[in-house]
DNA sequence: ATGACTTTGTAAGGTAAGTTAACTTTCCTG
DNA sequence: CAGGAAAGTTAACTTACCTTACAAAGTCAT
């Protein structure tokens, strides 16, 4: 149900109209601002002032005269507030503290292991006490990435089966404990919407980024807001069947996506490659032998990395045709194939694709590399706390 | 790029809020609206005062005391405005009079033929021109659903091939004949969209569509709003390869969905079916005698329909994969096919997705029948004109 | 029947936040 | 150096909300 208008709402929204505006300018005088937002002069000098009370923006001094009294320049100051980002997304734990601008002032990890002397939660309260330690400027909040289902309207971890969590309310727990606004989001979503809010920005109006890593998964922007799901739950695209004779998959079905893509199937066929050729132990091999192999042009490993791009493009496909054409961008161990995982995923829609959808659907890897999730969470608070972005 | 806020946006927020909430209850007094917007009762009145000026809105009367002074109920005149909504979607294009409250006053059809001798544009004027006539109330507009690529936002059909129209600015010349404000989509969206927001209620946030007749689309509603792609054809989903070695389509490749669920796929199946037996003229087969066959018991129609279900099965596993669950109606000729092709689209979602996902991507016939694409219109217009719905 | 209390709807006045108009300051230019 | 122009502020006005107050019309207990 919609909700009344009231003269407070008409405010907040100007206010952060200007302030958006100042952010997106860097530098701006408050007779600018008001010719682009065409707000009058007074309305901007007034929002500006409150701006200014609240220290978000400050005075930069005179530029140049363009044929009059100079303008003063305004611009937010970025250690205005500091924000907190934070990625359970691997098996070490990383956060860092930023400032305004999405600049990383510090960053912490813990190595987290499942069975340690550690609950998952203390480690998350640990990292969090050390960071919010660093820092003596305000804090405009908390932004979580986590794997699993989360419900990201209640900040509630449904299920994240790494962390032993279930149905754990764990907004409520930092915002009690830290005393600020707390986010948390799935860690694929929130880094779809950190791609499409600071990535490389001539996209489409829908956005998908596929992340792989032990599991895989996407997060997808759809006319420019975050899609959720049925209320959670969207994007879990590990456990498509994409090989109609395929291996069998913990999740008990075969041929699913994560044993052809999935960072333990791609390690699992590079072994069973090495067993048949009698090679190096196959025990050692990890993600990153695997790379290396691929790498000093090894054609067998080709062959794997090739049949997850397969793989791959068959979900994508899928996205492509109920979209209507999107971006698809990699992230996560993904990213690393490199250019020939993406034209198998290319091929792969052409096939099954009407030529246009295939047309309108572009295939890259993300441009936020490794921070993808933490800068991610950056989103996720600039544009809830403060409406820029 | 967010727009500034003014006094009037937020008059005419509480406007449609009360508006709607009369639209709504039926019937309700001043006081109750502003107990249920928690706007002041001064501030209900004036808005009251001004629907009734606009005529929108009229005194019933008084209804008994609940204790006090009896309060004066007031209600939306379903005729204070009449709205045309057209389907083109099929081989006679059908359009309507409606009341306020989606009552039907008048229907008329102009059965279309490619290459006789009107075009599909003046048939529609001719459709539009008799409508009209019928009706002496102010017009709230024109909705209009058709098949093919269009861009709902600028009003273009950019591409409908069974109309001859590309690129055609079907708002712009339809405004500036009739004087009204004209909106068309895909009559698949539409049709989703007329599910939504008037079938039946209890549905998931979102809801997908799947239409059927000479071509298969899907429209989809999430998050309660239509989704239109990039910028236009979200859900032409007639050409996804579900049979790995089926029949060639007519798009190139094989194996399409439209070959097996499709209206012409199945009869000509069908068709195929009878030659093999050799009986009656299979030519003389159309989707009715197929239907009449399945309910006549044919074992070999109902395979046919069985892997029919079991086709859309495969794309709406997609779908609800891709969603994160999500309410799948059937509509259209689809519709038709009965439960038989619910269970067939259940089992094929529940062999390809995971049991959670499964169980929360449900299944049914679209509640709207016949109507769907007319009642979906009418939804749009109500939407858009008034804010209600 | 009557007085106390409720409820509805309106009237009057206050307030927030926008707008326009006018003014000051400061600069550029011929 | 006068005149014009741009930036920013001040003042007055407008709108649409809110609160308070009140009249009208009902209910209910005594």
């Amino acid at each position: 149900m919609k909700k009344k208008a009231t003269r407070e709402q008409t405010r907040a929204q100007n206010r952060q109209l200007v302030l958006k505006m100042i952010y997106d300018q860097g530098e701006i005088s408050r007779a600018q601002i008001a010719r682009l937002t065409r707000l009058a002069r007074p309305t901007v000098s007034d929002v500006v002032t409150e701006l200014m009370e609240q220290a978000l923006v400050v005075e930069l001094g005179y530029a140049p005269s363009t044929g009059g009294k100079r303008p003063m320049m305004v611009s937010v100051d970025p250690d205005a507030r500091h924000m907190i980002a934070v990625d359970l997304s691997r098996s070490d734990f990383r956060g860092v503290v930023m400032d305004l601008r999405g600049e990383v002032k510090v960053r912490e990890r813990r190595p987290w292991r499942r069975g340690g002397q550690h609950t998952a939660l203390d480690l998350v309260y640990d990292l969090l006490d050390a960071l919010v330690a660093t820092t003596d400027r305000p804090l405009l909040g908390i932004a979580l990435g986590a794997p699993g289902l989360i419900d990201a309207v209640d900040g509630v971890v449904v299920q994240a089966v790494n962390m032993d969590w279930t149905d754990l309310p764990i907004r409520r727990l930092l915002e009690e404990r830290y005393g600020v606004p707390v986010y948390v989001a799935n860690d694929c979503q929130v880094a779809a919407l950190g791609e499409y809010t600071l990535g490389d920005a001539d996209q489409l109006c829908d956005l998908v980024v596929i992340s792989g890593g032990w599991g895989i998964g996407c997060g997808m922007v759809l006319d420019g807001r975050l899609h959720h799901g049925n209320p959670i739950g969207a994007g879990e695209i590990g456990h498509v069947r994409v090989e109609e004779n395929g291996r069998r998959c913990s999740c008990g079905n075969t041929g699913c996506l994560e044993t052809v893509a999935g960072t333990h199937g791609i390690v699992e066929r590079v072994r069973a490659l090495q067993r048949e050729r009698g090679g190096a132990d196959p025990a050692e091999i990890g993600f990153d032998a695997v790379l290396a192999m691929y790498e000093a042009g090894d054609e067998g490993v080709r062959e794997v990395i090739l049949a997850a791009g397969r793989g791959l493009g068959v979900v994508a496909s899928h996205l492509a045709v109920i979209l209507g054409g999107c971006d698809i961008r990699l992230a996560g161990h993904l990213a690393a194939l490199g250019p020939a995982v993406l034209d198998a995923i290319r091929e792969e829609i052409a096939a099954r694709a009407l030529t246009e959808l295939a047309r309108r659907t572009r295939v890259a890897s993300a441009t936020l590399g490794d921070d993808i999730v933490l800068l991610g969470a950056s989103a996720l608070l600039l544009r809830h706390e403060l409406g820029v972005l």
